[in-house]
This record gives structure tokens, C-alpha cells and sequence, in this order.
DNA sequence: TAAAGTAACTGAACATCGTTCATAATTCAA
DNA sequence: TTGAATTATGAACGATGTTCAGTTACTTTA
């Protein structure tokens, strides 16, 4: 048995999320068990369970881990002296490519269901909602005459499009293959928005 | 013990699908099991697998049928003789719409995953096919000096947009409630997209 | 009518899953 | 040294998908 002071609590929480997005990483959502991430940190089942509420509880965790990197990865590789435009394509194309390099990791966020009618929690919405933000202060610059509201409104619609791309792609479910056919489609499909949105040629 | 001339493997096949169809209704798709659709239709889990592969088989096939529903409803849906950019707005509200009604049955197309590195179904691929079909033929005529090319990228990329805004919105990962708020949200994007397609104010 | 043959169906068995918890092992305090 | 507190274990439970030897029901043959 390993001894009680090999690792603290808090050692175990984090070796524990590691090996699980390590095995995420290789084997995708249903290639994690319970098991696998006991034995891949050297403890059994049941110490899990006295560091996690459940396996539920452990997704959401890596789950949370994820949206963060994504987050710090969409801020990192904005260029800050680029007009507005050319910012918001580059918004599309990190999420893409962060998309790409580990798409079962992505994929967990949205393949994982929360149990039946317990609702998202709030820091999910919060991290979610932390993604629109950056997607609205690009497009405030180009907005012109458009109100906060419908600023809003562009970017959730204009980030679900960019999202729906990415997801019917790596699913296959699109009929195009490669990383840059999907920023090709993301372009297309950004740039007849925004062309549709701040010109407003009506 | 069901006598052997009960029922043909032909209704058993039909009777299964229909049981599953019924259990995903109500409980999702982590709610099917093989087990639960062979009690429902007073059969054994072994009658199951003379009949199906395997489960995967068996979603496979509601899935199909899914898409069928799917697609007759949005051709069906569609008056006849609308403009062409009214039956556009009219095919997403029906995508929705068809989402919304059965959200679990729908969701189950996207949530199921294809066992590992067996690729797509030739005729998944086709029904898919056959639905971008639809948004191309009403595009067509709003194209103007448009590749086909360009009207086949057109598509995929506002139907995926669609897509987006429905997964997101039900899975409750946009921060907007109810059928009208989506739909709203779905004009909004073909809205701005088709005005820079369309006109092309560049 | 009796026996043999065939098709339909069963359900126990296997490995794996998430989860629990009595028990054992280890460390700490007195 | 001893007793209390902490920490980790792993067997157990009820699920899951899947298989397949065995039983039952029906059909054909003699």
C-alpha cells in the first residue's frame, strides 16, 4: 500500500487529472474509467472516490482544465496590433487548430452530459461565456451603429457557426478533410457574416 | 418462451427499432441499453443479437431513420413556392424545430461515435450529403455569379452554422431559452451570411 | 403416429463498468 | 508503547455488451 505521506491530497487531485487527460488524450471519452486512472497513478479504485464526488465530477474538472488552455491559447496567439478583422479570423483559426491537435479532449467537453436535470453549473457558463467575450470585443470595433445587444447576438451566432464547422469536421461529418480545409470553410463563412453584418448593404 | 412464428425476424427487427426509438425519446441515449429494448419487446437479449450486430448496429439504424424523419420534414415543411430565400430561413426553422421535438433521438445522430478508426458508413455519408443538398438548391438561385463550387462551400458552411446554433443551444451551452430565441438567433446568422453571399458588397 | 431434424429462443456466463464501505495498514499523539 | 486518527485497499453489488451451449417449439420424414 502506498504510505499516506507519499502524496497529498492535492497530489493525488492533480496526478489523478493528469493521467485521466492522458488517457482522454489517447483513447478518447470512453476509454476512461475509474480504474484505468487508479492504476495509471500507482492507487486503487477507492482512493478516487475520496479525492473525486464521482467520475462525473472528475470530467468536469478536466473538462474545466481544457476550456482554460483554449481560453489561454485564443488570447496567446492574438496578434494585439492587427485590425479587428483580421483578430476575429484569428480567433477562429486557434480554435480550430487547439481543436485539431487533441480533438478528444475537446470533444469531452461536449460529448459529457451533465446527470439528468442537474443543471450546468455556473462556472461552465462562466468559462463559455468568457469565449463569446473575446469573440464580442473584436467585432465592437466593426460594429458601427450596432447596439451592445446585437454585438452580442454576432458573436454567439458567428461562434456557434465557427464551432458547428469544427465539430461536423472532426466527427466526419463534413466531406472535407484536413485542418485547412476547415479554416478555409471557417474564413468563408466569417467573412460573408462580417460582410453581411458591418456594412449592413441594405 | 415466444413461440418461434410470433413474429418474423423481419417484426422483431421493426419491433426493436421501434422500442429503442421510444427509450431514447425518454431517456437519452445513455438511457438505451440491450437489455431494456429486449424486455420491452418480450424478448431475450440473445433474441437481439440475432437480429443485430450489435448495439451499434442498432443505434446505427435508429439513427437512419432519424435522418429519414429529418429530411421528410424539412421537404415538407417547405412551401412550395416561397422565394427562394424565405424556404432558406424555412429549412433551418424546420432543422430546429425537428431538434426541439425530439431532442434526445436527434442528439443521439452526433452523440454516437463510430467504433474506433471504422469509418463512416458509406450511406451516412449520403443521407448527410442529401441534406446539404437541400440548402444548395435554395441557394442556387440567390447565387448569382457564384461557382458551384462556392454555392457547395456556402452551404456546408451555413448549414454547419445551423448546426452549431442547435447543438449549442440545446445542450444549453448558449445562455438563450426556448424554440424562438433560436430560431431568432438562426436568422440572424442567414440573415448577415446571405446578404454578404448574395450581394457581395465588396 | 413416432422419430428425427431444424429453426427460434433462452439465460447463464464473462469481462468490464461506476460506486460503496468494512477492513487493514500506516502514522501520529500521548 | 499504546491508542486514536488517518489513509488506502479490494471485495462486493448491480449494471453494461456480448457469446453460445442448451432447451423448446415446430416441421419434415418414415
Amino acid at each position: 500500500m502506498a504510505r499516506r505521506s507519499d502524496h497529498s491530497r492535492e497530489e493525488i487531485h492533480e496526478m489523478a487529472l493528469s493521467a485521466a487527460e492522458k488517457i482522454v488524450r489517447e483513447q478518447g471519452y470512453g476509454g476512461l474509467s475509474a480504474r484505468k486512472v487508479a492504476g495509471a497513478i500507482g492507487y486503487t479504485v477507492g482512493t478516487l472516490y475520496l479525492v473525486f464526488d464521482n467520475l462525473d465530477d472528475l470530467i468536469l474538472q478536466v473538462n474545466s482544465r481544457t476550456l482554460d488552455r483554449l481560453h489561454a491559447q485564443m488570447l496567446q496567439e492574438q496578434s494585439a496590433h492587427a485590425p479587428a478583422r483580421e483578430r476575429l479570423l484569428q480567433l477562429g483559426h486557434s480554435y480550430i487548430r487547439f481543436a485539431n491537435e487533441d480533438p478528444h479532449r475537446w470533444g469531452m467537453i461536449f460529448e459529457h452530459r451533465f446527470p439528468p436535470e442537474q443543471e450546468t453549473p455556473a462556472w461552465f457558463r462562466v468559462k463559455v461565456e468568457r469565449m463569446f467575450a473575446l469573440v464580442e470585443a473584436r467585432l465592437e470595433p466593426l460594429a458601427g451603429e450596432h447596439s451592445a445587444n446585437e454585438i452580442a447576438q454576432a458573436a454567439r451566432a458567428l461562434w456557434s457557426g465557427v464551432h458547428g464547422i469544427c465539430i461536423l469536421a472532426i466527427t466526419d461529418r463534413l466531406d472535407i478533410a484536413g485542418v485547412s480545409s476547415v479554416q478555409q470553410l471557417t474564413q468563408f463563412l466569417m467573412d460573408n457574416f462580417l460582410d453581411g453584418f458591418i456594412s449592413g448593404c441594405n
